[in-house]
DNA sequence: GTGATGCCTTGACACGTTTCAATCCGAGCC
DNA sequence: GGCTCGGATTGAAACGTGTCAAGGCATCAC
């Protein structure tokens, strides 16, 4: 590979090409890249003319195998076509923009595997951080990271140790507003349609509709659980529904309830009528469809912004920073499939 | 920083580490990685062994500074909240995770000082290639990369040189698909609602809805441009509108669709009765959307996943890969927003 | 004028991997 | 038996940056 020693227009303008243009040395030009505040103002500025004019783009990979970490993070999702965990990504991507980092983005497809695949990769990407939804508490993949030092938050999880942020939403409480809501309305024979128990956001929402229960003293839960989070998930649980059709619906999700909707009116279920439905996370689509949603809100762009400062607050001041567990309160909003 | 000589557990098990328990040399540990068919059976069922055993992970900064590029491609999408655009990252996602490469999401918002930062950004990661759905034929970022020799697709956008491939839906056929439809049902005062111009995806598909006047010799459509194109800005469209009805609204895509169906039903507005909407995208929640929604359907997840292939097969192949400009055509899904 | 004090700058080394020319070794051939 | 041949393996040289101890150069106080 010929190497111009004056040339401009370079395939690889390196840091040295700076330096021997700006008349420094290369440690300087390291300097004004990573600490400015330690070289002179007008070295800074004539290195940072070169800088301009070469088109210098540092080699992120030489950076990160000699500094032991790059600007990247992680952020692994159970499900990327979910418009909630979208929200999420945006409000990660938001942040680390502005903190001009970028961002790994992987779904895990709720699947064990490819979270271990995943995860895998990111740490072969030497990632400074990892926000994960776990898919269940399945330590295996988190160790990869313990093990390499990277630090990792819990995104709409809890901490497992206490040695990690995390930023959650408080998911019994979330079911619970949600059933109290149904057992209010008059319900009784009441469905929980959700995704496999192992995944806890379906756990603790469930949970939260038993203790609805009894604190009403009233009610029965009946279970259908489901494979994956979708519509078309959704769909398939309304039509088996049909035969022995419940006073509610209690669906983990807005995509499940929409499916579920859609087969009710389809096949003239009354909604509310005959059977109520609540959804969970409020999407902007459940307000718009057929019978505008009841569904129980969460804050997702925040939740996506907030534990990205926070892992950054934990990579920037490795000292001083504080592990911290925070948790939202969700909220019920009540709209047409629930009430007349 | 301390180095044990036999330790199994160590912070840093490196490619030498493995080499020294497997009695081999790093050079050949290095072939097991990237050229198992050149190292001799037993070899490399010893070193894999050892690599397990000490769960080592390889060095993806150290790999990709040596060889000039990672196992990482970038993907740059005008707008990470529109379902649409989500799906075609699933499509992407999905194939590079295949293929174990990794993939670094960014959202432009539609703004080109972001794209140019997120651009920068992927640049000095070394990605291997990028897929972009770019913001307008502003050809300096991509400059950034082209300098640099990093390959790169065009995603639901043609291709600005011979020299790359794309992959796209054909929007003006979409647009005239949409208006014939409105034509034919009636309508004659028709109004473009539409993000700016300067969008190609915009810009196509008012093209296509005047050619289709052109063909009928008949009809009038009206622009009206909005910043973003999401719900809210529909809405807020809406309600301007409202003082001078059309007779139908062709949107640029199902999220404007949804925003203005929310206004005009809940004005009074009967939908198709007074004025009649279509959409475009098709996405999922368009079906269950109190008036389902006659959209243009494109798809999303199609155009991702080929256009992740077409950039892997650049990359693999440089020598005989032939550039391909892949055009898919559109379909309009007719429901009650413009039928009775 | 001299020594001390700080601030800037320097230069060489190390990070962990890939690559490639060189070497080694066993098999096959005359 | 000596020779060649070819596949398997080796070892050392990069890749481009960050770090840090050491050096340079004013300024300032005495």
């Amino acid at each position: 590979m010929p190497r111009s020693g004056t040339g401009s227009r370079d395939v690889t303008v390196g840091i040295k090409e700076v330096a021997h243009q700006a008349g420094v040395s290369p440690g300087t030009v390291s300097n004004v890249l990573n600490r400015p505040e330690r070289v002179a103002p007008d070295t800074r500025a004539r290195v940072q003319r070169v800088i301009e004019e070469l088109g210098f783009v540092r080699n992120g990979s030489a950076s990160s195998l000699r500094a032991g970490h790059g600007r990247i993070v992680g952020l692994m999702l159970l499900d990327l076509g979910n418009p909630f965990f979208a929200e999420v990504a945006r409000g990660v991507e938001d942040l680390m923009s502005e903190r001009d980092y970028g961002v790994i983005l992987c779904g895990s497809a709720s699947q064990v595997g490819r979270e271990e695949r995943n995860m895998r990769m990111l740490a072969e990407q030497q990632v400074r951080g990892v926000l994960v939804t776990p898919v269940s508490d399945n330590r295996g993949s988190l160790a990869l990271l313990r093990e390499r030092g990277i630090p990792t938050v819990m995104l709409d999880h809890p901490a497992t140790r206490g040695d990690q942020c995390s930023v959650t939403v408080d998911d019994v409480t979330g079911g619970r507003l949600a059933v109290a809501h149904l057992l209010e309305g008059g319900a009784r024979d009441i469905v929980f349609l959700g995704g496999p128990l192992t995944i806890r956001q379906n756990a603790d929402r469930r949970e939260g509709a038993l203790r609805a229960m009894r604190e009403a003293g009233t009610g029965v839960l009946r279970d259908v659980i489901v494979e994956e989070m979708t519509s078309r998930a959704g769909h398939e649980a309304a039509e088996r529904l049909l035969a022995e059709l419940p006073d509610a619906v209690f669906c983990a999700n807005d995509l499940l309830a929409m499916g579920v909707l859609r087969v009710f009116l389809q096949q003239g279920v009354r909604v509310p009528g005959r059977v109520m439905v609540v959804g969970y996370d409020d999407i902007e689509y459940a307000l718009a469809s057929a019978v505008p949603l009841t569904s129980v809100r969460q804050p997702p762009y925040k939740l996506g912004r907030i534990a990205a400062e926070l892992l950054l607050d934990e990579c920037d001041n490795p000292g001083d920073h504080a592990h911290q567990q925070i948790m939202f309160q969700p909220e019920l909003i009540v709209r047409e499939s629930t009430t007349r």
